[in-house]
DNA sequence: AATTCAGGTTAGTGCTCGTTAACCGAATTG
DNA sequence: CAATTCGGTTAACGAGCACTAACCTGAATT
C-alpha cells in the first residue's frame, strides 16, 4: 500500500523466479506470493532508505516481510534485484503518471501546474524511495541502471517539453537544468524528515512547495 | 586542493592518532603526514562520491592516495573517521563561510544575495563532497553524525535568520523548509553530472541557478 | 488419494573487508 | 652518532554477508 507500484507495475519488471510456470490461474498461493512480494519491496524501501543498500543485509530484508533469510530468493533473484526492482516500478510510475498529466492537460501552463503538483504530490507520499533512487542508484550492476536511467530520462523529458512550451526559445540544455533543479527543490522533503518519524502532511508545505517550485520553473 | 578544508579544519576535527605528541614543530615528515592526510581526503571524497562510503575499502582508500591498505589507520583511527572528518570539515567551512557573508553584507537582501552565490559556487566547486554528504551522513556512528549535524542545522540557522529579516511574519518552520528547498535546489547539479566525467563551469549554470533560488526564496 | 511442486526452513561456503600484529627503515632528536 | 619515534609494509584474524545446498511441508493438480 504505502510503496505505489510495489505490486502492479513491479511484477512485469523483476524477472524473479517468480516468473516460472507462470499459468496465470489465481490460486491462493500466488496471492500468498504477491502480497509477500509486496512486503518485501515495502520493507526494502524503508530499510535501504535508513541505512542504505549496503546496510541492509538479506537476513534484515527477509525478517523485515514476516519470512527469514534465504527465502527471499524465491522471489528475487539477487539483492540487486529487489533494488532494481523498486527502482524501476517507481521510475515507471513517474513516467506514466507524468505522461498522463501532460495528456490532461488543456494547454502547457496547466500541464506544469500538473507536473508539478504529481511530483509534490509523490515526494511527499513517498519519501523513502525518493531517498532510494538518488542515493542507490549507483550501486546497481550497470545493464540494471541503465534501465532505471531510461526511464528517468524519460521522465525529465516530459517537462522539457513542457517547458519549452512555457517558456519557448530557451535552449533544451538550460531546461534540463531547470527540470532538475526543480526536482531538487521539490525532493528536498526527505532530507527534512527525521530518520524514522514520519512528516506529518501539513497541507501548508505541500502549497509552499508547489509555489516555490512554480516561481522558480518560470524565473527570469 | 580540490576539497576545501582537507588539511586546514580537518586537522582539529578528526582526533586521529596524529594528533599525538604534537610539538608545533614544523619538520620535513609533519608535511609529508599533512599532505598525505589530505590526499586521503581528496580520494575519499572522489571515491566515497562515486561508490558510496560502504562501496568503498580501506584498500581502494589508500591505494588511491598512494600508499596502501592500513596506512590509513596512521591517519584516521578508523574508516569511519575519514568519513567524519570529510563532512565535520565541509560543514564546518559551509558554516564559516555562510556566517563571514552575512556579516560582511550591508543589509538583508545582500545577505540572502550573498549566501544564494556561495552555496552555489560552493556546489559547483564540490560536487563530490555534497554527494557525500546527503548519501552517506547516516553511515556515521550516532555521536560522529550528531556533531555534523550540529553545524548542519547552525548553517541552516543562518539562511532562516536571514530570511525571516527578507520575508518578515513568516513562521521559522516555513522559513527552514524554504531554505531547504533551496539547497535541494542548488545542490541539484551533482545529480546531472555525469559518475566521473566534470562538468564543465559553464557560467549561464551558475547564473541561471541563482535566479531560480532567488525566485523560489522571494515567491508568493 | 497419490503425486507434484513451490515456498519455506536451517546449514554451510566462500569471499570481502575492517582492523590488528609484527616488523622495517628512515627522519628526528639528544 | 646512538636512540627513538613514526609512517610505511606484509601477514593474519575474525566477522559479516550474499548466495547455495539439502531438506521439509502443505497446497495444487490429476
Amino acid at each position: 500500500m504505502s510503496p505505489s507500484s510495489a505490486t502492479g507495475a513491479g511484477s512485469p519488471a523483476g524477472p524473479g523466479p517468480a516468473a516460472s510456470a507462470d499459468t496465470g490461474r489465481v490460486t491462493g498461493r500466488s496471492l500468498a506470493k504477491a502480497s509477500r512480494r509486496a512486503a518485501l519491496l515495502s520493507a526494502a524501501a524503508k530499510l535501504f532508505a535508513e541505512r542504505g543498500f549496503n546496510g541492509v543485509s538479506i537476513e534484515d530484508l527477509g525478517s523485515a516481510a514476516g519470512v527469514s533469510g534465504p527465502a527471499v530468493y524465491r522471489h528475487f533473484s539477487s539483492k540487486h534485484a529487489v533494488l532494481s526492482a523498486l527502482l524501476t516500478g517507481v521510475s515507471q510510475d513517474l513516467l506514466d503518471g507524468g505522461q498522463a498529466v501532460v495528456e490532461n492537460s488543456p494547454g502547457p501552463e496547466e500541464a506544469l501546474r500538473g507536473l508539478i503538483e504529481f511530483q509534490v504530490d509523490f515526494a511527499l507520499r513517498n519519501p523513502d524511495v525518493i531517498r532510494v533512487h538518488d542515493r542507490d542508484l549507483d550501486s546497481l550492476p550497470p545493464e540494471d541502471s541503465q534501465a532505471v536511467r531510461a526511464l528517468q530520462r524519460a521522465y525529465v523529458e516530459v517537462w522539457v517539453a513542457v517547458l519549452s512550451r512555457v517558456l519557448p526559445g530557451q535552449e533544451p540544455a538550460r531546461l534540463r537544468v531547470r527540470a532538475h533543479a526543480a526536482f531538487g527543490l521539490i525532493n528536498s522533503t526527505p532530507h527534512i524528515t527525521h530518520r524514522g518519524k514520519p512528516v506529518r502532511d501539513k497541507i501548508w508545505r505541500r502549497n509552499l512547495l508547489e509555489q516555490m517550485a512554480w516561481a522558480a520553473l518560470k524565473a527570469e
